[in-house]
DNA sequence: TTGACATGACACCTTTTGGTATCATTTTAT
DNA sequence: ATAAAATGATACCAAAAGGTGTCATGTCAA
């Protein structure tokens, strides 16, 4: 459904957006708030909180001379439907591993 | 925990390395028969899994003079395990939003 | 042993990225 | 009205990405 995925996971691949992300959970930030937090400059922060709002990761809301970005959940949560595609798959595969630790761990008792 | 979480996002940024997770959730393949699902070249897709394995997202284990490249289960998981960091935010937004449509809905009844 | 098969390893090319620096524009406060 | 504050918009750069093509290496099969 979410057609742009891919604006979201590219988002996501550079640190320094990852950490905005955070940093955003923890209240709503103009750009220059987020810029202080990193010692990169504002045009960079900048660039970064406009992939991010591609990725459709913030929202961004003007406010007299500032501009406000807020984190998206509804943007989040379309990443981790994503991994759901693999839910059958890494359950069984992790049972498996939890099952052979057993085992190995049954046979070092019995040697 | 997992220091190099960086490996992991940088991998799942590519849409062909994501489809290439996807078909090897369905069996191991070698890197032939990755190749093969894809019109690029087998040299680009032996990159993407070179880089889908320094992300822990796959393993290769070498039979005869093939490549098996295996679905990495952990290595999906530390990936999801970054968005719970988020768990709590999205949960209140996502709630938020859900009241906010039911008051709208509300209303609209009520004129 | 010898050719075909599956990869590994490079060199090379173009586009995208992450940054900087600079200048224009919009608001606010005095 | 005007200077300072907050951001928008560009041009420019070096490095990383994603590809291709070529040649070397290891392995299987006849």
């Amino acid at each position: 459904m979410p057609a742009d995925l891919q604006g979201a996971f590219r988002a996501l691949a550079d640190p320094t957006r990852r950490q905005i992300l955070m940093d955003l959970s923890t209240r709503d930030m103009t750009i220059g708030e987020v810029a202080e937090q990193f010692e990169i400059t504002r045009g960079a922060v900048k660039k970064h909180l406009t992939i991010l709002a591609e990725g459709k990761l913030i929202s961004v809301r003007a406010k007299g001379r500032t501009r406000i970005n807020r984190l998206e959940p509804l943007g989040l949560k379309s990443v981790v439907d994503w991994f759901n595609y693999f839910d059958n798959f890494w359950d069984d595969r992790l049972n498996n591993l939890k099952n052979a630790i057993e085992r190995e761990s049954r046979n070092k008792h019995n040697v």
